[in-house]
RNA sequence: CGCGGGGUGGAGCAGCUGGUAGCUCGUCGGGCUCAUAACCCGAAGGUCGGAGGUUCAAGUCCUCCCCCCGCAACCA
């Protein structure tokens, strides 16, 4: 096998703490957009995708769901690839770091680390909340108190492993330096150099010994590696990574050529991942892409907020070409972007329904009503035609252009142009009435095998990112034809046109995601909490008391700073994240209840002693006020 | 001065090294009838966040300011 035609792409490892929404999702789209793109061009691609299974996050989220951290990652992780699958996303191979080779293999990993001194064993000089049972660093204290509960941290040493990034500090500029396109896109290359690199690399906290969930240090059970050395080492044990005795398939695959990731994760992958394989000696990846993300309006999609949107709910509901259409032609390159129900009907619809099927289906329509389904190469070109055939030159140029960089949604754009271009020409060229004439046998032949050939082309430009419905149109064209250039094809017999996307009644379509997906949601959300005795809801403190001062606090943009009083002489200072929804001036005089024996915290420098009460009302927040009840009265 | 990303016709976005402001959706008017009430044409609509500056010429370069969004920090 010919190494230097091989393509080795990455997604992200997705994490199994919860079922993945449509932002996870656009990642192995991505992917496999520039996977099949790679085939079609003929490297010989290898697409890996899997899911990260380890963690204290998992472990407590099992152990809510009262099953083991195995049982939890399993269904999560079955989740994930049934989303997968419902993109049809052609993968070679889906890793889980729960694999046992790739246990066994982070373990030999961490030991040649250790071994070769890379890894060492130190303190990690931490403070440490004793009732949290964390450890936290330095900048994540608050106010040097626990950022969870506000109580006193202590200093604490745990013994932990770790990793000499400054010893590649160096070796790593220069690799930024001799690979300029290393990440992408370039900005968030600036961005690891001035903030992480520039300052100097510490190192790096590789174990864990805090929790359980994780793959034993195997010389030290005591430690669990943490996720760094565990995550990122999936892209070489996956493919039979070994320390000693790597697979074949190793060797010929890596380095892999591209990783895909979002980008919250590019610090990881062109920092810690580099200089975890410049440690074993391995070479370092090409290229790293940085994806944007996909919002759902202007929020970042989180199940609290009750916006979150799933991909194979999409595409159970629509198609899953249509969500790869979506994600593919609608996310730019750097900037996040965002999706929500009525956006993805508007650009089905005009997109893909309007535009191309329409175009599509009218094409062949009139090929069958006009010719049997026959049009044959014709040898002459008026001017109308070659407008066309330029059209479609340019469309490829443009399409080549903008895939080999990614910037698929241009990509997408060039070919959407060629496809207005043809019903375009269907005006100018009017079949319609040029078979009303014998005479004109010749010129209509010719206009149709113009916009056959174009649909091709549209057709193959089209495979990497609706692969279902590119096959479809080509078998609808009856072609086999892969060439994508225009005139290839000497002759067309079509077969009968089927719509490829039917239009969609938007008002109707999104009355029924709401039904199908508000009451899911609801049911989901009412049994998050466990039962109380009464016992413990007495442990709270509730008592009313007047708002007697109220001020914005300066450093903080949610907060307000309350004075109460609470019917005892001293007055009760309390922050309240509630800036966005209150004046102060409307709150001063007002009665509210206040939870009293909260254990004090500081927040932006003013400490708060209690909570006051409000409600959650989707976006908006409502204070409950009990205006006429006298301050200092308890509630229950 | 915490770090970073943005502010371009109603909405969502392009506009790299400066030289008549583009695209998609929407709106209005017209055309066509092969097709999925689709398609084609035309029009309306922008002081390119604000103020200065450089220049023959700035959305595009420089300075200052305002606002929004992530992260960090505090929705106790």
């Amino acid at each position: 096998m010919n190494k230097d035609n091989k393509f080795y792409i990455t997604t992200a490892i997705a994490y199994t703490s919860r079922k993945p929404h449509i932002g996870n999702a656009y990642d192995i789209v991505l992917a496999d957009m520039i996977a099949r793109y790679k085939k079609m061009q003929g490297f010989d691609v290898y697409l890996m995708t899997g899911s990260d299974e380890h963690g204290q996050k998992i472990e407590e989220y099992a152990n809510k769901a009262g099953i083991t951290p195995k049982e939890y990652v399993d269904k999560i992780s079955s989740e994930i690839k049934e989303v997968w699958n419902s993109l049809d996303t052609d993968y070679d191979k889906f890793i889980r770091t729960t694999d046992d080779y790739h246990e066994k293999t982070i373990q030999k990993i961490f030991k040649k680390l250790y071994d070769q001194g890379d890894i060492y064993k130190g303190t990690y000089n931490g403070k440490y909340c004793v009732p949290c049972e964390s450890f936290f660093t330095p900048s994540q204290l608050i106010d040097g108190k626990c950022p969870d509960c506000g109580r006193e941290v202590i200093d604490a040493k745990e013994e932990a492993y770790f990793l000499k990034l400054s010893k590649y500090q160096e070796k790593l500029k220069k690799f930024y330096e001799d690979n300029p396109d290393f990440i992408q896109p370039v900005s968030r290359r600036n961005e690891m150099i001035n903030n992480f690199i520039k300052p100097g690399l510490s190192d790096l906290c590789v174990s864990r010994s805090t929790f359980k969930w994780g793959i034993p240090v195997d010389f030290d059970p005591e430690h669990v590696v943490y996720v760094w050395i565990d995550a990122l080492s999936n892209y070489i044990t996956g493919i039979g990574f070994d320390c000693e005795d790597n697979s074949k398939q190793f060797d010929k695959l890596w380095p892999a050529d591209l990783h895909v990731i979002g980008k919250d994760i590019v610090r990881f992958h062109t920092i810690y991942w580099p200089i975890i394989l410049m440690a074993l000696g391995l070479p370092l990846p090409k290229q790293v892409l940085g994806h944007p993300w996909v919002l759902v309006g202007d929020d970042k999609m989180s199940k609290s907020k009750g916006n979150v949107i799933y991909a194979d709910y999409l595409s159970k509901k629509f198609s899953p070409d249509a969500v790869r259409y979506y994600l593919l032609s609608e996310i730019p390159f750097t900037q996040d972007g965002t999706i929500t129900y009525e956006s993805f009907i508007t650009k089905f619809n005009s997109d893909l329904a309007n535009t191309l099927g329409n175009l599509v289906n009218r094409s062949i329509a009139m090929t069958n009503k006009y010719f049997s389904g026959v049009a044959k190469k014709p040898n002459k070109f008026n001017d109308l035609d070659n407008d066309l055939v330029n059209c479609a030159n340019e469309s490829i140029k443009k399409y080549y252009e903008c895939m080999d960089i990614y910037h698929n949604a241009d990509a997408c754009e060039a070919i959407m142009t060629l496809a207005k271009r043809c019903n375009k020409y269907i005006d100018e060229t009017t079949p319609w009435s040029l078979a009303k004439d014998e005479a004109n046998s010749d010129l209509l032949n010719s206009v149709l095998y113009n916009l056959l050939e174009c649909i091709r082309i549209i057709a193959l430009m089209l495979s990497p990112i609706m692969p279902k419905s590119s096959e479809s149109i080509l078998e609808q064209l009856s072609t086999k034809e892969k060439t994508i250039e225009f005139g290839i094809q000497a002759e067309y017999k079509v077969g009968t046109p089927t719509p490829l996307f039917a239009r969609i009644d938007a008002e109707k379509v999104l009355k029924e995601i709401e039904e199908e997906t508000k009451p899911k949601e609801t049911a989901e959300n009412t049994v998050t909490l466990e039962q109380i005795s009464i016992e413990d809801f007495a442990k709270i403190e509730l008592k009313t008391a007047k708002i007697i001062n109220c001020e914005p606090i300066p450093k903080a943009k949610k907060l307000l700073k309350l004075t109460l009083n609470d019917g005892t002489s001293t007055p009760r200072i309390v922050a309240s994240g509630i800036a966005k929804w209150y004046n102060p001036e409307d709150l001063i005089g007002r009665t509210v209840i206040v939870v009293s024996n909260l254990l004090p915290a500081k927040l932006c420098g003013v400490e708060s002693n209690g909570m006051i009460l409000a409600a959650d009302c989707g976006d908006d927040v409502k204070v409950i006020f009990t205006d006429n009840i006298p301050e200092g009265s308890k509630v229950r």
